[in-house]
DNA sequence: ATCTATTAATAAAG
DNA sequence: TCTTTATTAATAGAT
């Protein structure tokens, strides 16, 4: 990038190379910052600069464990991060499902109520719309079994007919009212129950 | 950068993200790369996917301390179960806060929506607990700042009768109807905003 | 720090 | 996952 597509070897000039790596290392910076936050990564990023300054860019989970790094270049365990995240995230459950309010100020209650307010609005329109959808797609399905109802009634009476003809005697005439009956009984637009 | 300018959120379709996280992280160990050669920087940069999978990047004098993290982290199978409890505890939160809902079905939208329905009302609950104590708390400072002002009040009465008495004069009158006027204008019922 | 001309990164689509 | 392409973002150089 820049005016000069350059080459990437070190910078000799002093001056330049630490203009440089301000501007690259924040650079560097966000893009973990975007990465983590784009694709759920955990990332831990240590820069020391040639002078021999510490930056360092950490997600939570990995937050202690970079902190830890000047007393700690040698130690065998650290499961316990993310154990201590598992922990974070229960609490914050905790809360949200409406346990251990108790310790919550009434600035964090008032922010909590907003916040689940929030989420039940937003549950209650995607709620509304798979029950539209649902519905919808019941009463399509309603609409076919009532038509092809009504092409099997329809085949049936020009069966009887067919039989009347042959047989030349009547009493299917009440059989086809019968079946017209138990027809009209089924009622194919469907319900939903709430 | 690329064909519309993206916002820095989660990305919630997965194979989605799964493309983006491959292009960024590819990027950001390119840039880190980048940095250390033009900058004599020393990096070490640790990337886990959020579906766990560990990626790493260092110069030289970082590489013995990242090499040795997978051990640090533990075995990679408990490691990977710890990932994963982490990764649902974001999930269940994403849905509490009533993000991704589109992936649920109507059953499991009904027992979120209960869920949270309990837990606002506990919440208000809880909220109303702490209200109703401060009230009561602010009544009470109120009714002794009303006393202490009846106290002073008669006090102030009786220096100005002792006034009166040693001046034999009347101009004193005045101020004393006057200082009764002021205090009556004062609301010792504290009012809440909401 | 701030400003732009440029290059590099990358989102979307294949 | 790889490529291609249209666009946006990063940044080199200058002030």
């Amino acid at each position: 990038m820049g005016r000069s597509g350059i080459q990437i070897k070190r910078i000799e000039n002093i001056a330049a190379r630490q203009v440089t790596f301000s501007k690259r290392r924040r650079g560097l910076f966000k893009k973990a910052q975007e990465l983590s936050t784009l694709c759920d990564a955990q990332i831990g990023l240590i820069v020391f600069s040639s002078t021999g300054k510490l930056h360092t860019f950490s997600t939570s989970s990995l937050a202690l464990f970079l902190d830890s790094i000047p007393y700690r270049l040698g130690k065998p365990e650290d499961c316990a991060i993310l154990h201590e995240e598992v922990a974070e995230k229960n609490r914050e459950l905790r809360h949200i499902k409406g346990e251990g309010l108790e310790e919550l100020g009434i600035e964090e209650l008032a922010k909590l109520e907003k916040l689940i307010q929030r989420s039940c609005a937003r549950l209650r329109k995607i709620k509304d719309y798979k029950h539209a959808k649902l519905i919808t797609g019941l009463k399509q399905k309603g609409c076919k079994l009532a038509e092809c109802n009504k092409r099997l009634k329809e085949r049936m009476t020009e069966a009887a007919e067919v039989h009347t003809l042959e047989n030349q005697s009547s009493p299917l005439a009440m059989h086809t009212s019968c079946f017209q009956n138990n027809n009209a009984k089924l009622d194919t637009s469907l319900k939903l129950a709430y």
